[in-house]
DNA sequence: GCCATTTCTGTACGTGGTACAAATATTGTA
DNA sequence: TACAATATTTGTACCACGTACAGAAATGGC
């Protein structure tokens, strides 16, 4: 593929119209059209318009529109912030808890973005030091480096997984009415709701589902804590 | 949204030219497109003409390419066999495994549907159904209600995301290259794997992804289950 | 001051979803 | 049996999308 880099990446001496974009500028408006508009919005014509310019403009920065949603999902995990986890002095309950919601932050700031990562494949050099990142925490936890690999894995799909089934609600932006059966569905977890905590507007369907989800997040992020854990013990203890 | 059901649904005496097309015909139609090309060759426009039909008389019958993708997930959840795992005398490990490899397998035979179903609300009689199994499988395991809801969650997640990510990489039918970082990243995993289990060529991708998922899946599956397990003791200890 | 080079624009093609009206086939009723 | 009402399908058309191609505009090196 290769699709990643600019127009003249490695050119010294730059001859030629000056440019009146740039990579950043046309990822600036795909990432404000898609956290707007959702991910229909965020269409080459529509990027180009917003950055002021002919859409055919943005080929000369990327050769497909498949390109920017890579370059885009690239750019918006090197924004996950790495120091939070990576003191090793600290117990790896801690620092696993602190990066999932470092990563869920970040995805429920862009929710348009969140169907992109999972339709493609992400193997950005982001996405690889982040795993990288992920399977070093996990062997600091007692794992050997089959278990690592595996609960890496586990915890990737979990974390991408709650947070792309939390937004497929809310991605679409529109209408969206408050279907009782959706609701029904979460009226358990709502049991436990303090009072009065959110809104009861039209905001109130983003605001329950970002309340909801952070606390069932971290209730299945523990879950999967003590699997591991438990599964870590055992495997030390038989040998 | 109200988008099910046929066109003139609940008249009794039909009047008019006779229909030489069917909702389910079409839906065979679009997941036939769907399972061969990928969620992109699912168009009205091949869907119609697989079934030799001009484009529009699909909106006789749906009055959108949304209401036929619901549609066809429904019946893709309704696929999945609710008998393997409502024998309330097994134990419910082996029924919630017997389950999430079942969904697995049905949603693994259509790959091409599996992104369509992570992008939007999944909110049919169907799905419904296969919830509240779930939710009345872990109250046996002895969860109370609130926190049967987050496992039930949980679970979904775990279920949805695995397959999703898991199928990311070939959902899209075309060259997909071997690239070497995507294998390096799953390298580890690969360790324990049997010799001589799997062909070298093409195919390769697939059956690689399908075997070393299954495992995966399960590791993560019962990693899950110690923990919902270790939560319920612990909470009944502690009551 | 010219030229090679880079960047952007104009235009156009194919495909997608879908609205509108006309054509067609069927059946209840006269 | 003929007619009218109605359900289904087709023809045509529109607009948005991704993107290919050629040409125009602007720039720095000679």
């Amino acid at each position: 593929m290769q699709t990643s880099g600019g127009p003249t990446a490695s050119t010294g001496s730059r001859r030629g119209r000056r440019r009146t974009l740039s990579e950043d500028e046309i990822l600036d408006a795909a990432m404000a059209l898609l956290d707007e508009g959702g991910p229909k919005a965020a269409s080459i014509r529509g990027i180009a318009a917003a950055v002021g310019v002919a859409p055919n403009a943005v080929y000369t920065y990327f050769p497909d529109k498949a390109a920017v949603v890579e370059a885009l999902i690239e750019r918006l995990l090197g924004e996950v912030n790495h120091d939070v986890f990576a003191d090793r002095a600290q117990p790896w309950r801690l620092r696993l808890e602190a990066l999932a919601l470092e990563l869920r932050r970040r995805l429920c700031e862009h929710p348009g973005a969140v169907p992109l990562m999972i339709g493609g494949p992400m193997n950005g050099p982001h996405a690889l030091s982040l795993n990288e990142r992920l399977l070093e925490l996990l062997a600091d936890a007692g794992l050997d480096p089959v278990d690592a690999a595996r609960a890496s894995y586990l915890l990737i799909v979990y974390a991408f997984g709650s947070i792309a089934l939390q937004l497929a609600d809310v991605s679409e932006p529109g209408p969206a009415p408050p279907e009782p059966e959706r609701i029904a569905i979460r009226h358990h977890a709502f049991a436990r709701m303090p009072a009065g905590r959110y809104p009861r507007a039209a905001t109130v369907t983003t605001t329950m589902a970002e309340y909801i989800s952070t606390e069932q997040y971290l209730w299945g992020l523990h879950r999967l804590f003590d699997g591991i854990t438990a599964h870590a013990a055992a495997r030390t203890e038989s040998s």
